[in-house]
DNA sequence: TCGGCACGCGACAGCGCTGTCAGCCGACGA
DNA sequence: TCGTCGGCTGACAGCGCTGTCGCGTGCCGA
């Protein structure tokens, strides 16, 4: 079945399309009778308005927004669509989401596709280093906010955390406890995050006085499964740590595994990044933040800058604060 | 900066708009040194089709695909949503979603949008009982699937889980380990699952010769807190319950809580319906399915319908298994 | 009484694209 | 030689809607 269109609805209440226009879009200047007659007509024929002809007809721009995101099923990659959504409805716009799957080119793909489709504006977790094909876009005067990573060289909306910060705190945490030989069990290398925690964890071990830190740093941990290889290399060494960081959920959870399967583990110190529903539940200690706050204020910046295209760039970054819950407060042994 | 148009880009390359048109189409008749002219032209330019004009000129539906979950911060939802975005791209679709923190006048009103956004189809998890909105459209010809639950009364393609025989076969592992008081801790009882699941429990305790399994039932688990006491209750309760069946991820998760709070909590057998990401490494058996599949099965349907209006109706169960861990193996006692 | 003004309404021209149809040209078989 | 056919191209109408503009009516104050 055809769905009717506003010229039918028009003719069924026996005004001009305009009119009827008018009416369905709450717009003023028109008489309460014959708004009513319009109403009627609509709701007796099962009129739908055609929000793409809409926005085609007003001249571009749709009141979707899209979001690229490096893998839907993550926790934290969900947290943040969550919160995105949540800021968004809020001023009447649509979530478009597409999962890069963490792989540059699919996400310049993504960014294309979601361009054809005219978005108002673009929120991505940027996976290659190479934006520019964002850049070309910002310059067209799309209004783009990066999350959870900055865009290397580009001076665009910005929500990261405060990772340094984080990481220096756990660090430091470890340290009070008694530990020395901390280990690290980072994200794959090419990742900002992964550089940003992997150099303030050797920083704060120079810091601290603990020689050649480095070799206590392991990468790819991209799921859990590689996380606890890395985790059992670690701990398989001579000299093994007495406590390891998690530099995100999936090594947290990686660690946990390797720390289950071997002896001894459960006296390891471990502090993760990035909270997760069940760290409570298994007591582990967190460099914890807020996800859903991070998506909220991306569509906030998204929003703000659509509004005004020339206001001021802006680079946010959200606290973390390490909850203690019991992993982390271990002593070495 | 404005977008050029394909007008511009055909100008620019000294062709008639429709040429241009065909050349971005990879469409064939056009000689190559033709197409060649307009496709540096367009690269120059930094030209961009207009994917809704495009939609709208070929006459209406547009290739996106409208998902109305529950709420996108449950790992369950994201699994499914992950199943349907992966599913959709092998045909060219986008995923459009939308959160109705399973609120009945929120999934309607969402509903709405999405068909105005004409969305070449629908995939609902369906929170109210009453799908009247949904009956319109699928009448007006709109491709709809509902996912996880069935709508009540409506003869439309379906993707769930076998729930009963999910729960049947929870309670007979239970039974097996020698427990016979078995407590309950569900979900809203409004959701078509919770109905499933606490029916086919009470069935298969009946069967079993269980006097009285209703006192062990509770429902309102919408999420970990509420299960927590939920489940609290059940075990303070004189002759409590040996083992625990908890009905979804938040039940399973509000129920350990519980347990750890409580002494002796540690001996209580716990089956948890829905399997999740750290189950494994808190050794908890549950009744496990693939949600990703579900989704891709659900969108598997969405485009099957849109290509074939008329195709008979399906209805898709999709199989459970009891994954054991530990938790639901523990003795009586 | 009359100018002015607010209101209610409709005609019309697009938004950027695609489908249809018709035209042109060179090639090829009869 | 002519008819025909296939490859290539463009003119034009229209998808469903909105913005602009202009017209007629009734009401106000001067």
């Amino acid at each position: 079945m055809r769905r009717p269109t506003l010229a039918v609805v028009a003719q069924a209440a026996g005004v001009s399309l305009k009119t009827a226009s008018r009416v369905l879009n709450g717009e003023p200047n028109v008489a309460s009778a014959t708004r009513e007659r319009v109403q009627d007509a609509a709701a007796s024929l099962g009129f739908r308005r055609n929000a793409v002809a809409a926005d085609l007809a007003r001249g571009g721009l749709s009141r979707l927004v899209g979001f690229i995101t490096g893998d839907l099923a993550n926790e934290f990659y969900s947290a943040l669509a969550s919160g995105i959504e949540r800021e968004l409805r809020e001023h009447g716009l649509q979530l478009l989401t597409a999962s890069s799957d963490e792989d540059p080119d699919r996400e310049a793909s993504l960014t294309g596709e979601l361009i054809e489709r005219r978005v108002g504006a673009l929120i991505v977790t940027p996976a290659g280093a190479d934006q520019s094909a964002l850049r070309s876009e910002i310059a067209a005067g799309l209004p783009v906010v990066v999350v959870d990573r900055p865009a290397a060289g580009m001076d665009v909306d910005t929500v990261v955390i405060d990772n340094r910060g984080g990481t220096r705190a756990a660090v430091a945490h470890l340290l009070a406890h008694g530990h020395r030989r901390i280990g690290f069990v980072g994200d794959e290398p090419h990742l900002w995050t992964y550089q940003e925690r992997s150099a303030e964890f050797l920083a704060a071990m120079a810091e601290a006085g603990v020689p050649d830190a480095q070799r206590l740093v392991r990468s790819g941990a991209h799921d859990a499964a590689a996380a606890r290889g890395l985790a059992l290399e670690l701990l398989g060494a001579p000299e093994p740590p007495t406590a390891i960081l998690a530099a995100n959920n999936r090594a947290t959870v990686g660690t946990l595994q390797a720390l289950r399967d071997i002896p001894g583990g459960a006296d390891v110190a471990v502090v993760g990044f990035d909270d997760f529903e069940l760290a409570d539940l298994l007591g582990i200690t967190v460099v914890a933040y807020d996800a859903v706050e991070m998506g909220r204020r991306a569509a906030e910046l998204a929003v703000a800058r659509s509004a005004d295209p020339d206001r001021t760039v802006e680079q946010v970054v959200l606290p973390t604060r390490v909850v203690t819950r019991g992993s982390g407060e271990r002593p070495p042994r």
